[in-house]
DNA sequence: AGGCTAGTGACAGTCGCTGACAATTGACAA
DNA sequence: TTGTCAATTGTCAGCGACTGTCACTAGCCT
């Protein structure tokens, strides 16, 4: 195993270069108001470059995005089988949080990062193709869990069950920090905790009687 | 209250001509091969036309979806307030789909609606659209939900929560339903029941020492 | 050193979509 | 009925995303 040629290192360089700039474009003057022209431009390649890296001008909005789901799938596949389905999901989301920094920095910072899951939330051809990674997702940690409960995807609902249910947490939970004050790794982490704890009780019956709040007596 | 003038019904033929050339050509040669050139040649209108009446050529694909929405919404605004959340969403599904084919007749034959809704599961960038359009009906559900019980949907996360977790299996539903054989009506109603039944017990800590299923004894 | 090929740029063209303005046609009052 | 007004439509010009093609440049390998 020999480290990269010119050749490979020079596309690295070109293709980080074209993520750093579109993001900081696309948060600067929004993403409709930033053309391919522009990004190309400022990286000084032609516009059939950066198609060749990029299928779309929205890919490339999500090749950061494209590396913390890699990772939570890692983290998930790790988890210690005496966990259960909605704990090992979970623990993995909570874990990958904790070293996701490093990772992206490496490409862009954090930051931007961060302003990028926003501008994602709040634009609406963003948010439906992020919607339609996220169901993509859902399918591959389906059949992590299913594995892992060792029962057959295919035959038992309830891996995709649990992992939609689950998922569509994750996503109130994206939505609530974006809407919120504090946008820092932090918040995200905490809001994702107690929304994971309220999951359960909402689905009870009734609230009305009492609040079966998680934090309540 | 007077019958819609001449005006009026003329505005309404048009729209109609075109979802409904629209929808065939659709799923006749998929989405990406039919232009909007040849829609509005099939209706003899200006490209201009078809603009007007929608704002992409993604939006008439939901022209008869919206109808169906707009009826479930109106269902669950109906439903008894004895019923817990998750019932009152479950039966205003069920009851809404009891209801829908002469609504839907009206404008396409239910077939080709049947047709549209797989055409959207199986397309990325219609599929994306679905998406992103669901979650603005969660949002629309998750105040009616939050209405219902008395709680404030800003100050208490249940609302969103158990509509994230229902509807999310919902999807899932749909997303069965277009793979499996059966494609009719009563085919998506019975799975909706039987998903919706695997939902608190996929959530509950272990699967494996019992198949907790709600049909097992 | 020199041939090979992956990667790039230049160019032309398609398709979705929009603004501007002119032409048409239903509505409604004189 | 007819003339005026306003709504609807068509035409035209143009932008931006994206693709196929082909020539060319630059790393790679013997």
């Amino acid at each position: 195993m020999t480290l990269p040629g010119l050749r490979e290192r020079k596309k690295q360089r070109t293709r980080n270069a074209l993520i750093r700039v579109a993001l900081e474009l696309f948060t600067a003057r929004g993403y409709e108001g930033t053309t391919v022209d522009e990004i190309v431009e400022a990286v000084e390649v032609s516009q059939r470059t950066f198609f060749r890296y990029f299928s779309s001008k929205e890919e490339v909005a999500f090749a950061v995005q494209q590396m913390v789901e890699e990772r939570f799938v890692r983290s998930l596949g790790q988890r210690p089988p005496a966990e259960g389905p909605l704990d090992a999901m979970r623990n993995a989301v909570l874990s990958s949080w904790d070293t996701i920094g490093e990772a992206i920095t490496a490409v862009v910072p954090v930051g931007l990062y961060l302003r990028t899951f926003q501008l994602i939330e709040s634009t609406p051809a963003l948010l439906a193709v992020h919607l339609r990674r996220s169901t993509e997702m859902e399918e591959t940690i389906a059949r992590i869990i299913a594995e892992r409960e060792g029962v057959d995807v295919d035959a038992d609902p309830r891996p995709r069950i649990a992992v939609a249910a689950f998922s569509g947490v994750m996503r109130v939970t994206g939505q609530m920090w974006g809407r919120g004050e504090d946008q820092s790794l932090e918040a995200i982490r905490a809001l994702t905790e107690e929304y994971l704890d309220h999951l359960a009780p909402a689905l009870a019956p009734h609230w009305r009687d009492r609040r079966a709040l998680p934090d309540a007596p």
